[in-house]
DNA sequence: AAATCATCCAACCGCTCGGTA
DNA sequence: CTACCGAGCGGTTGGATGATT
């Protein structure tokens, strides 16, 4: 399909932006809203494409953009969300009031993957591609997978012990052979998982979410009392986009994201859902 | 002081998706 | 069902600025 052009170029100006021109656009947003982007520059009399106009406000002259540095704890939910969400700016941004996803592009890129290669920290980088819950272009492209956060396939799944041990982590199987910590909680980190030990046979009839929580080892409260989280309750997550890019809840992967979201990321992950989200992942390749 | 290099970030580009005629 | 439009997304670019030589 032949597109037109977003906007007529022809005319139009580009590059920064004036105080003067801020201020027709203000002022026309502020009297008449923003329904219409394309027409809107014409009506407000700027030589602007509708397309600059809302990149523009939504960027730099929203009202409620919070101007100046990122704060310690904002870089650190950035680098915790991005290693649950990726490059997924928007999604991100949604969880940062007053931060555009522009704005958190600029400093992941500028400030925050320095700041992590230099501990010799690219746990992001190295998680990034395999963490891209609900990533919608992955689930519609035709050669979608949703990845396993072990790497392990659905036929590597092994019988999990109640308890699993942390002393035979080190066996080295495959590629995503790895290594595991355990707390009493039944928490579990992911990063180094030899899958083979710890992903038992899974009978699907066994499985439904309630079960899970139950067996999970992990407090019931922590997935009740929203307080303790800065993020919407999973009943009310809502996509942050109409265009499909935002955390779409669908199907039981939208139960991954929340569960993710709430346990406090990929690193701190029952290992029951671990391996149950590894099992429909596969289902859905 | 001038030249060069590095960094930052606003803005642009191409693409996808939902809505609609 | 198809074609198209408009909005929004992530990736990339390029000018401005600061640091270094």
């Amino acid at each position: 399909m032949v597109r037109a052009p977003c906007c007529e170029k022809m005319g139009l100006k580009r590059g920064p932006w004036t105080p003067e021109e801020d201020q027709i656009l203000i002022s026309y947003v502020q009297k008449y809203g923003h329904s219409n982007w394309r027409a809107l520059p014409k009506q407000a009399g700027l030589q602007r494409c509708g397309k600059s106009c809302r990149l523009r406000w939504v960027n730099y002259l929203r009202p409620d953009i919070k101007r100046g540095n990122f704060s310690e704890e904002e870089e650190e939910t950035i680098i915790k969300l991005h290693e649950i969400l990726g490059n997924r700016w928007s999604a991100i941004a949604s969880r940062l009031p007053g931060r555009t996803d522009n704005e958190i592009k600029n400093v992941w890129h500028t400030h925050l993957l320095k700041r992590l290669k230099q501990n010799g920290e690219s746990k992001s980088q190295q998680h990034m591609p395999d963490c891209h819950l609900n990533d919608n272009k992955l689930s519609q492209s035709a050669n979608s997978t949703i990845p396993s956060l072990s790497g392990c396939k659905s036929t590597e799944y092994a019988q999990m012990s109640p308890q699993p041990s942390s002393s035979d982590h080190s066996s080295v199987t495959d590629t995503s052979a790895t290594t595991s910590e355990t707390n009493n909680t039944g928490l579990i980190k992911v990063e180094n998982i030899d899958s083979s030990e710890i992903y038992p046979v899974i009978d699907e009839d066994f499985w439904s979410e309630a079960e899970m929580v139950e067996n999970s080892g992990m407090p019931t409260s922590n997935f009740l009392d929203d307080s303790q989280f800065p993020f919407p309750s999973p009943d009310t997550m809502e996509p942050a986009g109409c265009n499909g890019y935002g955390p779409k809840v669908d199907d039981n992967m939208g139960f991954w994201y929340n569960l993710f979201i709430k346990s406090g990321g990929i690193e701190e992950l029952p290992v029951q859902y671990l391996q149950r989200y590894n099992y429909l992942a596969d289902e859905r390749i």
